[in-house]
DNA sequence: TATTTTTAATAGTAATACTATTATTTCTTA
DNA sequence: TAAGAAATAATAGTATTACTATTAAAAATA
């Protein structure tokens, strides 16, 4: 399945549209593999460009600055993960199913791990793991948050807060709790790689550990309350 | 009272102990002040060498680096905050009672709020909330483990991890809990001010509201299941 | 008072993050 | 197909950042 369409970040990510030139789509290509080795901070535009084999200031005219390049791979990767929660949902009718099937696409991976647009979607989402908080966690934000750029993680958290809300109605932190199931998917796997006093699990690789984890706390929130209970 | 003996960060965070100097003091208090400012990102060490009237060389003989200064600064807060605990749970016997005191301190801020230090202490909590993430999402991530840099970190994880075994010894997750909730105490502050779609809170600067989230996320896992669940 | 030790300032460098200008290629359309 | 226009990339810079080697001054000690 071909689905490249679907995944086109906002127009004012990029100064140009990097899929439109062969050189554009190998500053997204390289660049991920790149950034996903040197780490966002050690990752320079000038150290693209050799790899590219380009000169700097062709990457500018692509993208203002790293920063830009970083949130257009998150975004790529969130529009991907939200159109293939669209896709895998669409057939199953329990909620329970549907929240088991999200937590599972956001930590183990995703199903359709391959198509035909030359991204290292391993690479990628080793990216969105350690690099992602830093997309908002700058001076920036609000005028990030402005131009609409944290538009597709936002409705990607609507999406399964509405799932939570589907399994129970009367539960008041479906938001909160997509969020922080959305950043744990993240955060866990990082502390089980390299802290793994931070968690009940060894110096594994194995996700579905993390999985687990969510589902416990998920199910255990949205379970309806006895009254004994505040 | 003052508590200045307790928060002594690690030898080798430093290159001299910037405690035992009136210069290294300035470093500390006035870099708390001006990374609050800036952010961590545009905050330099040219910069607060103006604000010190000092020179840059100076400011790197106490401190290798900037993201040095910022682990030094993180672990002065959760030696702190570890500190508080301490003290506020030793005269609590209920184990649900230190847990939502627990929470308390982590979202809401600390029950002694001053002291002598000449710490902005509600400098320094922006900072955590704003900035920590960057002191483990690094590429050397695993050299500073190594160094024990984030050890105060991960002893307030266990120790908040004991609480929730102590109220269910059954829980299969309670260090991923902890830390789940140590994250989350500082990621939905900052999301509730700059990402309010992440959550279900106005755009309020009322922590009380994080603090109940995370109370009932807790107590929903903790409690122990019925036969009927997984 | 002389000497050692500590501490800070001077004056640099290499790398980073850009930008203004010029050159080249590609695309129109006459 | 050739000339002009538009798009794209390269050259060659600059200011700032992150750091360091060396020298100077101050403080502590003998």
């Amino acid at each position: 399945m071909d689905l490249q369409i679907s995944i086109q970040p906002s127009q004012k990510l990029a100064l140009r549209d990097p899929e439109s030139s062969p050189l554009g789509r190998k500053i997204i290509r390289d660049g991920i593999v790149l950034m996903h080795r040197l780490g966002y901070e050690q990752f320079t535009f000038k150290k693209l460009a050799e790899v590219v084999e380009c000169t700097e200031a062709s990457i500018y005219r692509y993208f203002e600055n790293k920063h830009r390049l970083l949130l257009y791979f998150l975004t790529w990767y969130w529009n991907y993960v939200e159109y293939q929660a669209i896709v895998s949902l669409q057939n199953l009718n329990d909620p329970a199913l549907k929240i088991r099937k999200v937590i599972e696409i956001l930590t183990v991976g995703l199903p359709n791990w391959s198509d035909a647009s030359g991204i290292d979607k391993a690479a990628l989402h080793e990216i969105v793991i350690a690099e992602s908080s830093k997309a908002y966690l700058t001076k920036d934000v609000d005028i990030i948050n402005g131009e609409q750029l944290f538009k597709p993680y936002k409705d990607l958290c609507r999406h399964i807060s509405d799932l939570f809300s589907a399994y129970n109605p009367s539960y008041p932190y479906p938001r909160t709790l997509a969020s922080t199931v959305l950043e744990m998917a993240q955060f866990q796997p990082y502390f089980m790689e390299h802290l793994p006093a931070l968690t009940d699990f060894g110096k594994e690789r194995d996700h579905s550990k993390v999985a687990a984890f969510l589902e416990n706390l998920v199910f255990s929130a949205l379970q309806p309350k006895t009254s004994s209970e505040n």
